[in-house]
DNA sequence: ATAAGGTACCTTGCAATACAAAGTACCACA
DNA sequence: TGTGGTACTTTGTATTGCAAGGTACCTTAT
């Protein structure tokens, strides 16, 4: 039951988009290369988009679900075995989406901004 | 009690601007020319930023307790009377350090997704 | 062996946002 | 007076993000 694969709803992406934003930064950072959690945390840390555990864990076993990722156990030289994510094709196409939800995004919010400043 | 004026929490603005994301284009709505509800949805629709009545009125009712904007009732020709928001001062410095959240986090993401496609 | 410290993953409870849906009230005009 | 349009509000639900705390594995030093 719990364990049961959920389609993603990519229906209004860009509701998605402002909701669950995060999603977004991680599938990017598994897609350009297989990493885990640890590693993601530092990605977004480097980017400035600060994340913490408690947020990050619940988002992957969401991807997870939806079909997005996999990923595989991998042993560790420094400690206890990694979950190595990777994309799935789904995960791939998805993210395309969403990166045409952000560019929306990002025009839309660039324009308001543009129309504010040139009011004042 | 309900009344009172809760201080905005401008503390770790990026978060802010991930969870509760529509706070910033409506301010820079208000912020360009006084309006009332239904046209900030219709601006917002302009903007291909879909929002509906019931997550647009909370958000008003919040940013007028936080002190970020007031509202007069002004008469209307073709209904019931308008409540006409604008923007405080302290409304004015919390969106330009939201705009400043804005770019940080526009950053980051096109740089991800830069780094996505450069691994593609 | 075993204790200590670091690494990795997970869960629970809470606050807040976004939304759908339904409701209240005012106004003009036929 | 009643009908339709405009404007504002509220309630209940799903979901996200976070703090805080917990479990478990592995290495290293004693």
């Amino acid at each position: 039951m719990s364990d049961e694969k959920q389609q993603y709803n990519i229906e209004n992406a860009k509701s998605q988009m402002r909701k669950g934003f995060l999603e977004f930064p991680v599938l990017l950072i598994i897609g350009a290369k297989p990493t885990y959690a640890p590693d993601i945390l530092k990605q977004l840390k480097n980017a400035n988009l600060l994340v913490v555990e408690g947020t990050l864990y619940p988002l992957l076993s969401r991807l997870k679900r939806s079909g997005l990722v996999e990923y595989e156990w991998q042993e560790s030289k420094s400690g206890p075995p990694r979950k190595m994510y990777t994309m799935t094709e789904q995960g791939k196409e998805t993210l395309q989406q969403l990166e045409a939800s952000w560019k929306s995004l990002d025009d839309s919010v660039n324009t308001l901004i543009k129309h504010y400043e040139k009011s004042n």
